[in-house]
DNA sequence: TTTTATTATGTTATAGTATAACATTACTTT
DNA sequence: AAAGTAATGTTATACTATAACATAATAAAA
């Protein structure tokens, strides 16, 4: 089994979320703190929004929150949350999933990693892989062809272990599906 | 070596391009011929227009390029050329590249594939493979995981061979890259 | 500690990507 | 020719993201 793989990446429905939001809160803090980059109170709560579940949000989903929640201040626009979300991405704090416009809390961040992801159709939710065995059959492909890596993109869609068992339901939360093979 | 593997995925810079193109709308016109389905005047004229380069071109780059021609009729709106990729896209013969919100023919429309993707970030062109052992490791491990896969979404950034040799240049055409890993 | 520079956030406007909903036309089948 | 189905036209709008410039907060230098 290649090091660095994640042996338990779907936490079930009705897991402890609170530990894993707090978990990603103190790593977040430690990783700034170490990178000389602010953790701004904005920053912060931005990552806690994307914590919420496990779950990919999209920009105007958190945007949409930052207005419920405010009797603060006027309206937040677009920016302020896009480039929170530049930062948290740029200190690996978070991912962004391509096929759903959407981002998720980075469960590793502590280690660079190009990361795969699992996403159930049924669910919604996402897991993070960091498998070495498929970063690097990839990077071995590609070499032979030629091509220089510099970045993987990998989602995997389908069911995670939960949705699998009680099927019955078929919520389909994500369809992507555009290719009939 | 795995079987259904491309072996020269990149066409360099100065390919007889008109052979692919030509290549690529007779295996449209067989495919659609023997799936019962209709490849109109328009859709092929969209595919057509997907394959003037191994670019991954935008939904709006086309609608431009009907425009731009159109002495015929009204301004297309942005469902015709949509209507147009989507059946394209079911029936296998463009793909999507989710990491770019573009689309790119498909080499190998008559085998059912799930292709893995490598992206030029100098000069855009995108080489596609179909390599058995990443779409198998990357089952596996999923299967590991307790997760059901059902479709492989794999895009790699990186040089091609005629951007590395000629790095001098860097254009950059794609840039991507959100995170500091 | 004031000044200066840098970084972060606010604000307005707009660009880019995609689809819903309904009308019309063209093709197929009978 | 009539009826049914599939494709395209048309209008409007939703969703995603960034440019550009103003202000505020923090950090560094004097």
């Amino acid at each position: 089994m290649a090091k660095n793989e994640v042996l338990e990446p779907f936490h079930g429905h009705k897991h402890d979320h609170g530990h894993c939001i707090d978990e990603a809160l103190q790593a977040a803090d430690a990783i700034c703190s170490e990178a000389g980059a602010r953790l701004t109170p904005l920053r912060k709560h931005v990552l806690e929004m994307v914590w919420q579940s496990h779950e990919p949000v999209g920009a105007y989903d958190l945007l949409d929150t930052l207005h419920d929640e405010g009797t603060e201040k006027r309206r937040a626009a677009p920016p302020t949350v896009y480039r929170a979300l530049e930062f948290l991405l740029k200190h690996g704090l978070i991912h962004r999933i391509e096929s759903l416009n959407a981002y998720v809390g980075c469960g590793e961040p502590h280690n660079f990693h190009g990361a795969q992801f699992l996403i159930c159709q049924d669910c919604g939710s996402v897991a993070e892989l960091d498998d070495h065995d498929i970063a690097k059959t990839i990077s071995q492909k590609a070499k032979r062809q030629g091509f220089q890596v510099e970045q993987q993109m990998i989602e995997i869609l389908g069911l995670c272990p939960s949705c699998q068992i009680v099927d019955t339901s078929s919520n389909r939360k994500v369809e992507i599906v555009r290719h009939a093979s």
